[in-house]
DNA sequence: GTACGTGCAAAGACTTTGCAGAGAC
DNA sequence: GTCTCTGCAAAGTCTTTGCACGTAC
């Protein structure tokens, strides 16, 4: 829909309507996350990076950040079952479920309108109101395969 | 398989195949697991039902008993994103997902072997040696919903 | 008698929160 | 100038671990 506004941008937007306020930290956290492209990573990890360029960012402001980011739909939380989430950028990406390798931990993303419809039918029967959800396969890739053996 | 044996039987059974030893705490925690039927709990909540029976009950040994029955095929482990683990007893249940209440937690389970069966194809379509897999869908239950309105 | 198990308390990992000073608008 | 934000450190939550004592076999 909005291809041609920045993250960033749409950062702003977002605070603007929430009447928040933009800040240098929020900016350089969020240009830090969507300046690469798809990809998956845990809060520390974040933090880390951004301490490499501003030793002063605070663990707090990251989190609160990525509150905001949620809430405002640019990133969705991602349980790879390791006790702690990861996140990836949802901007411009449309949903999809995923392949975890529990060997390097490598992310394989995949979409299927088959299971989605058969997920509906599932939810109708239940008479349940569906808001979002995961479907995670755990196991190994090719590569982890041929290690092991 | 084993319909004929009782939890504690599996569970001693398991046991004695890895030389381990029958103690009375860790008959405790399992009886207390497999006296409900079907049901789904946290480690702090198990803890805290045993401890009513025995105060002295270690917060340590539940969670290594429960680690054990993770081992022995007995339990497993059901994140529904609320910061801590839940657990499932899954002696003589078969595989099943779920719909998970936002509202009040309430956990609905669902079968579906068409949808395993395009979930085959998509492991096998990205060369993936699968171990496990969870699908959860998060929303609101009927009576939650009215309650809203 | 010898592992292995238990209970305690401390440590760990990740995340949230209270507060005083700083900064956006 | 006001209201929100930041950074720090402390607290919180769940889970794991080290260690001395206890117990199953």
């Amino acid at each position: 829909m909005t291809d041609r506004t920045s993250p960033l941008e749409s950062f702003h937007e977002f605070l603007r309507s929430r009447d928040l306020k933009s800040t240098s930290q929020r900016d350089m956290i969020v240009e830090q996350i969507f300046s690469k492209p798809h990809h998956h990573f845990s809060a520390e990890e974040l933090l880390e990076t951004l301490r490499e360029k501003d030793p002063s960012m605070s663990r707090a402001t990251v989190y609160r950040t990525l509150l905001l980011l949620q809430d405002g739909n640019m990133l969705e939380e991602l349980d790879i079952g390791k006790g702690h989430k990861y996140f990836e950028p949802m901007l411009g990406v449309s949903h999809h479920d995923h392949l975890i390798c529990l060997g390097c931990e490598q992310i394989i993303e995949f979409e299927s309108p088959e299971i989605e419809s058969i997920q509906d039918q599932i939810i109708k029967k239940n008479q349940f109101e569906a808001v979002y959800h995961t479907h995670r396969i755990f196991g190994y890739c090719q590569l982890c395969q041929k290690k092991s053996k």
